[in-house]
This record gives C-alpha cells, sequence and structure tokens, in this order.
RNA sequence: GUGACCGUAGCUCAGUCGGUAGAGCUCAGGUUUGUGGAUCCUGCGGUCGCGGGUUCGAGCCCCGUCGGUCACCCCA
C-alpha cells in the first residue's frame, strides 16, 4: 500500500489551512481598505497571458528562466503570470481613450516565478499592486505613491522605528553616467549593479570592483561623493538630470507629514529597465531582519507597448510573503478568530428539527454549524469545544413543545432554557 | 545555479559502538443510549523520503536523487 500519491504542496508553494487563510484574509482586507481610502478600485485578470507582453520590457534573464511557460493547442506561446505590471498596463491600455483619467487601480494576484524558494521567496506569491496612471502632475503621482506605500505599513500599527521608506530617481544615476563619467550605455547596467552591493562589501573591495569595470580614480571619487553626501552632492550637481524633481519630491513629503518615514538613498536602483524616473525600496528596520518589504517606481513607458497614445504610471508591488513576515516579527498582526455564533447538537430521530433550527437561526442573521449526525450528546459537546464554539444550542421535542432552545455556555458550563427570540438579542449584544 | 545542514508514526522528535523500531501529542474506543473538558486504561498507526552500494547484518557508513531550511548568486 505504498503507491499513495504525496500530500506535500509543488515545490516551492504553500497550503492555506483554515488558520493561516485566516491570517492572510485579514491582511489583505487591511490592505485593500488601505488603498480603497486613496480612490483605487480593484481589478484582476487571468493567470495566463501571452508570452510576448514579458519579452518586450522584463529582463531577457526573467523571461528565459524564471517563467512558468508552454506552447498550448493551438501552438501559442503562453507564460504564466510573474509579476502584474505588464497585464495592468495592457487593461489600461486597452481602454486608453475612454477611462477617466488618473486612473487609480489596484490588484493582489498570485504571481508565478520558477527559482530556488529561500528565505522571503517562493515560486508562488501573492503581490498587491496599486497604479497609479494619467496624472495631470507627475511630482504629485509620485508623492502619493510614497504616502500609500507609508500608510500601508502604518495602517498596521506599524511607526516609523518599524520601516524606512528609500527613495531615488533614476534618471539622477543615468545623467551621471552618461554626462559626469562619460560611460557607454551597455557599462551602466554593469555599475549599477556595483553601486547596488556597496552596502554588502567593504569600501576597498567595492573602489576594485569600480576600477576593474573600467572607472578612472576620479570618476570613483565622484561616485563615492555620491553615495556619502546625499541632497549636499545633489545641490552642488543640480545640472543633473532628476535633481530638481528630487529635490521638490522630499520637500513635498516633508511638508506632507512623511519626512520621518522616507529618506533619500543614493545607492537605491531596482533591477527592472522599464523604470524611467522615481525608484523606492521599503525597508524593515529591524536588525535582524535588514530587507527589502518592497518597492516600485514611475514607468512612463510601458504603455507604450501597447497603445500609440502614452500615459505616465507609477506604481509598487508588495508581495505577501516578506511582508507577513514582517507583520509577525513587528507583531502587528494576529490571526482573527472565527466569526461563528454557535454549535447545533442533535438528538437521534430529531435530526432534521436540529436542521430546522439551524436555517431558522442562520436566516436570522447567526453563524450557525451543526453536528452531522446525532452520536452521543458528550461527543457533540466534544465536538464544539474542539472546534472553538463557546455556545452549544439544543432543541429536542421537549423544548420544541414550549418554544425554547436549551443554550449552553461551554466554558462555564452554564446552561438556560431560552426562547428563540431571546437567543438573537443574546448574540446580537454579545 | 553554488554551498552547508536536515528528512524516522498524522504532528514534534529520540534512537548509544552498525545488531530485527521508541516516546509525547493527536486520533479511535472504555462507567448502555439528553450533557464535553482532567486523570487512568486500551487500541490504530512506520519498506526510517526514494534508488543503488559496502557489510553476515544499515535508521546509522558511502554514492545518487527528490524535498525542506539557511547562506550566496540573481534579483522582486
Amino acid at each position: 500500500m505504498s503507491n499513495l500519491l504525496s500530500t506535500k504542496p509543488y515545490k516551492g508553494t504553500r497550503d492555506f489551512f483554515p488558520e493561516e487563510m485566516r491570517f492572510r484574509t485579514a491582511m489583505f482586507e487591511t490592505l485593500a481598505k488601505t488603498v480603497e481610502s486613496f480612490g483605487y478600485e480593484k481589478i484582476d485578470a487571468p493567470l495566463i497571458e501571452p508570452l510576448d507582453i514579458y519579452l518586450a520590457k522584463t529582463s531577457e534573464e526573467i523571461v528565459n528562466q524564471q517563467i512558468y511557460s508552454f506552447v498550448d493547442r493551438g501552438e501559442r506561446k503562453v507564460a504564466i503570470r510573474p509579476e502584474m505590471t505588464p497585464t495592468v498596463s495592457r487593461m489600461v491600455a486597452q481602454k486608453i481613450r475612454e477611462l477617466p483619467k488618473p486612473v487609480r487601480w489596484y490588484s493582489i494576484p498570485n504571481l508565478w516565478r520558477y527559482e530556488q524558494p529561500g528565505k522571503g521567496r517562493l515560486r508562488e506569491h501573492w503581490q498587491l499592486n496599486c497604479d497609479l496612471f494619467g496624472a495631470a502632475n507627475e511630482q504629485l503621482a509620485d508623492l502619493e505613491i510614497l504616502q500609500l506605500a507609508c500608510e500601508i505599513p502604518i495602517a498596521f500599527g506599524a511607526n516609523h522605528n518599524d520601516f524606512s521608506v528609500q527613495v531615488n530617481n533614476r534618471r539622477i544615476l543615468n545623467s551621471i553616467f552618461e554626462k559626469k563619467l562619460n560611460l557607454s550605455e551597455e557599462k551602466w547596467p554593469e555599475v549599477a549593479r556595483i553601486l547596488d552591493k556597496r552596502l554588502k562589501i567593504a569600501e576597498s573591495e567595492f573602489e576594485q570592483m569600480l576600477a576593474s569595470a573600467g572607472l578612472s580614480a576620479s570618476s570613483i571619487e565622484l561616485l563615492q561623493d555620491y553615495l556619502q553626501n546625499g541632497t549636499d552632492f545633489l545641490q552642488k550637481n543640480d545640472d543633473i538630470d532628476g535633481v530638481p524633481e528630487l529635490l521638490s519630491l522630499l520637500h513635498n513629503l516633508e511638508k506632507s507629514g512623511y519626512q520621518n518615514f522616507v529618506q533619500y538613498a543614493p545607492g537605491i536602483v531596482r533591477g527592472f529597465d522599464y523604470y524611467t524616473g522615481l525608484v523606492f525600496e521599503v525597508f524593515d528596520q529591524n536588525p535582524e531582519n535588514r530587507r527589502s518589504l518592497f518597492g516600485g517606481g514611475r514607468y512612463n513607458n510601458l504603455i507604450g507597448n501597447f497603445s500609440k497614445d502614452s500615459l505616465n504610471a507609477v506604481g509598487f508591488g508588495m508581495g505577501d510573503v516578506t511582508f507577513a513576515e514582517f507583520l509577525k516579527l513587528h507583531d502587528l498582526l494576529k490571526t482573527p478568530p472565527r466569526q461563528m455564533h454557535a454549535y447545533i447538537a442533535m438528538f437521534e430521530g430529531e435530526e432534521l428539527n436540529a436542521i430546522q433550527l439551524a436555517t431558522r437561526l442562520r436566516k436570522s442573521g447567526l453563524n450557525i454549524e451543526t453536528s452531522v449526525g446525532a452520536i452521543k450528546l458528550g461527543k457533540q459537546f466534544q465536538e464544539a469545544e474542539t472546534k472553538g464554539y463557546n455556545f452549544v444550542i439544543l432543541q429536542g421535542s421537549t423544548e420544541a413543545n414550549n418554544n425554547v432552545v436549551q443554550l449552553k455556555n461551554l466554558s462555564t458550563g452554564d446552561q438556560k432554557s431560552v426562547s428563540e427570540a431571546e437567543l438573537l438579542t443574546i448574540f446580537k449584544n454579545a
């Protein structure tokens, strides 16, 4: 008898048993409530997309190695969505003329990536996506997206000691590469990757990597100046593209009361090529979990893959795995209990009376679970207890004839005889 | 993709020097049919992840493989 199938979920995926599902649902509800308070509307889309929409802008590495893809029976190349941004862009482009601008949409899709599962990274995860398209003023749109990034952890009770939002602007780095370092464009990604590593490696190693990438001593010095001197460097070098908008963004954040949450971070680069301006990442401030929780940025050209009309866009994606770890580590969300009122036990020969009672109580607004079978009464109480019920309701023929039910409190052991109307007021006031 | 550690009952794990497999919890029963929880008793439950090798003999040693965890790599 050892031909049984495995009960384990597929590599890198999770089953959600009721308790875990309640946690996830509670987390998503707070996320949804927060973004809806800013006017974002919920959307969804198919799990699979034509492979092409990822080939256009997502990096080749992701397409070749990290996408679940297949050819369908009609010879179409199909991909399971690894991220939501191309899908959202496709949907906006589809109705680009008729959608009232600005467009504020969010979604919580499940996304798939074929990669080595590790801490905070699985093959399937859920990701809150928020995007703002077609803003009349991009500066204000950037501000709003950062506000959202702050308000989401805040909605769970986090404060600025728990997380920090680090912002940068892609155009600044690109402009430094082009104007100050005279780097050819194919060198940009390599140097950007070295900058991204700065915090993880020693300074000498950092400079050595830059040197072997072909940078002169003066170029390295300039990059050090850029990384170490924050906004002072920007103010000295306001001929660099993107500097005025970054300084104005920081000013706006301060005026809006977010200066404790958001900092300028010259080292923030981010991987995707489609970013055209603002980029940001949110970090856990706990020293044991100094990890990027989520991030996003401005991607003004992505819509152009689908439409001749263009539309500016800014947004972010937040994975449920890392964010749930953040919430647990900072004790910000407990698994909520079940929302159930009472368990109905039944007597042999009177099973259908119990079921009718359950139906009446449900129509009056109570959540009622019944025993399924008139087993020994003690067992039925035990069922209710094990399932976490505080109350058991009983109505045998004696009670039915007198128009009452027995209501038993399992934690105190008290039992009393009440009418169905009284029962409703007891639970409504509880 | 690279490396380290791990995989024994449904769950958490023990298993000495290589000598025929253990505990706790869970689950199912137990004082006769309208009242649960504690204790006690009994019972169910394992091809030791899978495949090969060494050996008289392997849960234990060796190789491979699959899965998990962690750290890198790549990076949402």
